[in-house]
DNA sequence: AATAATGATTGATT
DNA sequence: AATCAATCATTATT
């Protein structure tokens, strides 16, 4: 929405004041660095484009992009099929958007460009004008033009960054745990209440069993032990429930893998 | 609508 | 590198 805010009205500007600029206050062009700098910044913004998949190819790079961005996000995500849509729809709004800019601005651009020569031809009549003064004319057009396609580049950036953060950002879409998951992550904290920290193969075997990544389960340990320790009042009455279910499973003999189910923290109730 | 619960993130600490 | 403590943003509950 703010790529097309910025630039709808931008073309009619440009175009009256390069003509005043440079015909009426008398051609004489002289910084005429033949010198292209490859702006480092506009490298930055095409690299990104092109690895987001705005600037792309037109239809088969969707899922490509779409792809390249879940592996850049760090690939935390890990059930992304119903939230994803969502976010390459908008994406591909994006997209949109930023290619008609593009060819409403290659196509004011080349419309400029033979207006100019049709003027420099007309006045090659009255006045010699060199192939080279020429040639430095379009150069310094194109210049203006790029500029401008620089600040499309950038907004369209910007946007794809803020869907990104907004979409992409775990704690916007944040899901609880299913009761299941709970049940095992709790049962496993109350039975090693003692020292709550699972080891790296524990956490596995929990993330499996509960359909969850192993830094989620690490996530819940951290906040479980956070909270637990903060005011245990609160939690007594779950420790009692899962300590008797830990009690009962122990006196079926089912596995001997955990610690003795008396809480060692003062259990008053 | 207020409030609690909860999963994720961030910065410091060890 | 793992964890703590504080915090954020969403979800559940009152």
């Amino acid at each position: 929405e703010r790529i097309s805010l910025q630039c709808s009205h931008l073309l009619p500007h440009l175009f009256s004041y390069v003509v005043l600029f440079f015909f009426w206050a008398g051609l004489s062009i002289r910084s005429n660095q033949e010198e292209e700098p490859v702006d480092p910044q506009l490298m930055r913004l095409d690299n990104m484009l092109l690895a987001e998949g705005v600037a792309g190819p037109e239809k088969g790079g969707g899922s490509a992009a779409a792809a390249a961005a879940a592996a850049a996000s760090g690939g935390v995500s890990p059930d992304n099929s119903i939230e994803h849509s969502d976010y390459r729809n908008k994406l591909a709004q994006i997209r949109q958007i930023y290619h008609t800019e593009l060819e409403k601005y290659e196509q004011a651009c080349n419309e400029f460009t033979t207006h100019v020569m049709n003027l420099l031809r007309e006045q090659s009549r009255t006045r010699p004008i060199s192939p080279k003064e020429i040639e430095r004319m379009v150069n310094i057009i194109h210049r203006k033009f790029s500029s401008i396609q620089m600040q499309l580049k950038q907004s369209t950036c910007e946007a794809v960054m803020i869907l990104r953060s907004r979409f992409l950002d775990a704690r916007r879409k944040r899901r609880n745990f299913s009761k299941q998951a709970t049940e095992v992550l709790n049962e496993y904290f109350y039975s090693h209440l003692s020292n709550p920290y699972p080891s790296e193969e524990a956490k596995e075997e929990l993330a499996k069993k509960c359909g969850i990544t192993i830094s989620q389960v690490s996530n819940w340990f951290g906040n479980k032990r956070i909270r637990y320790k903060k005011n245990i009042g609160k939690f007594q009455e779950e420790a009692n429930i899962y300590a008797v279910k830990t009690a009962v499973s122990a006196t079926q003999g089912t596995h001997s893998g955990t610690d003795s189910p008396t809480t060692p923290t003062s259990a008053g109730t």
